[in-house]
DNA sequence: CGTAAGGTTGAATTTGCTCAATCTCGGTGG
DNA sequence: CCACCGAGATTGAGCAAATTCAACCTTACG
């Protein structure tokens, strides 16, 4: 077997998981600190897993600020989401000096493509919001309250229109201030000030239960909104 | 067709990934709001796809204070990868009156099981990876900055001691402050002020890149630690 | 009307950030 | 061997963001 004979992945095999992940490595190939295995935006041509060293998946805002929204250590796969996608939507980096295994494209997609309907639409959803995860965490942990709260807004009306709920202007939205602030991770407080804001801006109107977006390329502008993450092929 | 005469999900058949899903629909379930969906740790019964209102997943802290982790609208699966796992690592909850379709669990799980083994490796790292990323929403929009340091630590030693990559008491990381503060949502100032409470506290220690646990009881109890998230089956 | 849930406001406080200077320590070259 | 260099770590002071607590207002609804 190939990994046997290399760079100290034999701890790996400790983990029942990663075995048929292992067997199906062709070829190695290591990556110094802060080197790239794939770019924002690229298309994967071939499937990683982590043998050794600390990899990390990132999403930069524009101020400068790089959300890590995963840190990977040795027997995770680097870049599932990125191939069953077909592109990555998030930068992937070295840490410190790595090893990887190298999987071709076909043993990881191909499996998944042959599956009947349902098991694809399912997939489908795993991807979908798993995308919206790491959308959350690049949020929580960089977005100020302002931007968190009008990407949020913007995120609803992307999805919501996506299955005919939204109008081009807004959607129903009758939740509370309390449940806004469990979502954006602020308190009811902050939320009601932030919201002031937003309407002081003329960026939305929330009355009765209803959310108006005003001014909907301004708002996704504030929120750093880009709405291809949420296009999960 | 069972869905085409029921409450309003006619919209949602404009979305082709939906399609599949609401055909496996065997029968619908309301919800008033605040009523659950299922809670955590419970083991799921029966899969649901929301047909209309909101719904949530969401985790609370012991100090009260809940993080909504997913926010569901109409189309998207609830209960999925706690389907996939067989049991919910967050509680279900209605925001608004809800009507779901319900699934049998066979239909959702059964596909899967029957891959072949590298399938199921790879929706092994998919479930994993996700459940890694939904607690990470938790720690930035409820945990504290200290929180926020010492459950990475503690999921870290998890994680690398399930590969054979750690002692009991610590492990390599050869990081720089700065990367920490980018997996934390805070500055690099910040952390380094906030690891110094911990060393203070005498919980770690951290030097020439080892980072050692010096009680870890102590730190898995600060952070709220509690690493059942990271058992996927 | 009266009530309860949710929204709004203000003041005080805490938490975290910014900016800028200084310190430490492992190389590197003389 | 030692001076120097640079990346990263540490510190302090001032500032900004967000929380807390408590009061008060608004509204839907019985």
């Amino acid at each position: 077997m190939f990994v046997g004979q290399s760079s100290g992945s034999s701890a790996l095999l400790a983990r029942q998981a990663a075995r048929p992940v292992l067997r199906a490595v062709v070829r190695e190939r290591a990556l110094d600190p802060d080197q790239n295995l794939i770019l924002q935006g690229e298309a994967p041509q071939v499937a990683h897993i982590l043998l050794s060293g600390y990899t990390c998946r990132h999403r930069t805002l524009m101020n400068g600020r790089r959300q890590i929204t995963a840190i990977l250590v040795p027997g995770d796969m680097c870049d599932l989401e990125a191939v069953l996608r077909g592109w990555a939507d998030s930068g992937i980096t070295a840490l410190t000096r790595c090893v990887f295994g190298e999987i071709p494209l076909e043993q990881v997609a191909d499996p998944l493509r042959q599956e009947p309907e349902l098991a694809r639409a399912l997939l489908h959803q795993l991807l979908y919001q798993k995308a919206i995860d790491s959308e959350r965490v690049l949020s929580l942990g960089q977005r100020t309250a302002l931007q968190r709260l009008a990407h949020l807004f913007c995120e609803l009306q992307e999805r919501l229109q996506a299955v005919g709920l939204a109008e081009e202007d807004g959607y129903s939205l009758p939740l509370t201030q309390m449940e806004l602030s469990e979502l954006t991770g602020m308190t009811n407080v902050h939320v009601n000030r932030t919201l002031q804001a937003l309407r002081g801006q003329n960026l939305v109107r929330w009355h009765r239960g209803r959310l108006s977006l005003l001014d909907r390329p301004a708002l996704e502008r504030l929120a750093e909104f880009d709405p291809t993450y949420l296009r999960v092929p």
